[in-house]
DNA sequence: GCATAAATTAATTGTATTATTAAATATACA
DNA sequence: TGTATATTTAATAATACAATTAATTTATGC
């Protein structure tokens, strides 16, 4: 079945492989069937026998990126946790998925403006996992306002100051250490130390008065 | 020389408009020279005889943008205002300029990850501005910091912030308006709510303790 | 009005791309 | 071993696109 043994992955989980990153780098349309052949070694016609088309094929990846992306924004933090330590974890974990996977804004946000349709597969996923974060902060939240320790807000409002401080900051990131010819590894140190600045602004932005 | 005389606006003019509204609303790789003069109502001939190459129409376009958003960052403020005034007004400015031109961010963004090369003619309009804003606030703020009115922080990392904040919410604003169908006043007043929300965040971030 | 230059078009070239087809090769299995 | 099935390839069709060329139309200055 396999051409070669001895490798333990197949050459569907190549092209698959090879399509994710290429997808990742350069977003759809810059990304042709022929160059994710040529890269991942095999005839062009070999990526439509397994995936029939482009479209599915970017669907595939599509799929397995935004999963990861959604469920690190709004799965449920441990219920131990106070409620500040559940804030700060999520800015964190949010935080180092887009850290791990610095292709993943490009992705979405290339597909908003150019297909927004496949956003619509989206929906069923988020609409399921809505009783989830949001839901497990909620009563929390409203407790601590009516106590004074937190100025008003919406549990979803809070999550998109988080979500909107990480992505722009990762796609802000990019921008800057090219324009400013930066090293990696300075870089580096920037995100690490927005990460901290992140978290600090989010639990600021919590206080009363 | 003219066509159509009664129009004030060339063809050249013309070709550029349509262009801009392409660019920003699909991006350079799904914009064809041929669907520009469609729209523009010309032949596909006389885009490449105003701008020689789709890269230079594009350029031009760019080159626009990047200065209407560069400068929104950069400017400085009127200098009687009051530090935090500064602060308010020019997060204010800047989310006015992402609201009147939503594809703004699209359009930097894609060329960042697909045309890096491009960035690097935005080095020398920052570099020339660099003593703008950045540096207005500088003094004024390491006096504040003196104080102890706001804790530790660089001005470059409060604009960091503040471009953070405008950015990625620009960025999660449609895709959120996508997902949960929402119309378009509802989004606008999301958006309204938003910009009190970021310069209230950004405020209380300012902070010590 | 006429010559010159500018603006515009039709036609075409070369290339890249997606997708399909039919043939070839490898694998499984009985 | 032999046959069915899965995998892989070469070849190619169909299309879209950027860019060029030569010809045509329109405007301008004299």
């Amino acid at each position: 079945m396999k051409k070669n043994p001895t490798q333990d992955i197949t050459t569907e989980q190549l092209i698959l492989a090879t399509a994710e990153k290429l997808f990742l780098e350069k977003g759809y349309s810059l990304t042709s069937t022929t160059e994710i052949a040529k890269i991942a070694g095999c005839n062009q016609a070999l990526v439509h026998y397994y995936f029939r088309t482009k479209d599915r094929l970017f669907d595939a990846v599509f799929k397995k990126h935004s999963t990861i992306f959604i469920s690190s924004l709004l799965q449920r933090m441990e219920d131990h946790l106070s409620f500040e330590e559940k804030v700060r974890k999520k800015v964190e974990i949010h935080f180092d998925v887009m850290m791990e996977n610095p292709g993943l804004p490009f992705l979405f946000f290339n597909e908003i403006n150019t297909n927004p349709g496949r956003l619509n597969q989206l929906k069923v996923q988020i609409g399921n996992s809505e009783n989830s974060f949001i839901s497990q902060i909620e009563s929390e939240l409203s407790l601590e306002i009516e106590k004074g320790a937190i100025r008003p807000m919406t549990a979803t409002g809070l999550l998109l100051t988080i979500l909107s401080m990480n992505l722009g900051l990762f796609i802000a990131g990019p921008f800057l250490k090219t324009i400013t010819t930066m090293q990696d590894s300075e870089y580096q140190n920037l995100m690490d130390h927005r990460k901290r600045e992140n978290t600090t602004v989010i639990l600021k932005s919590l206080r009363p008065e």
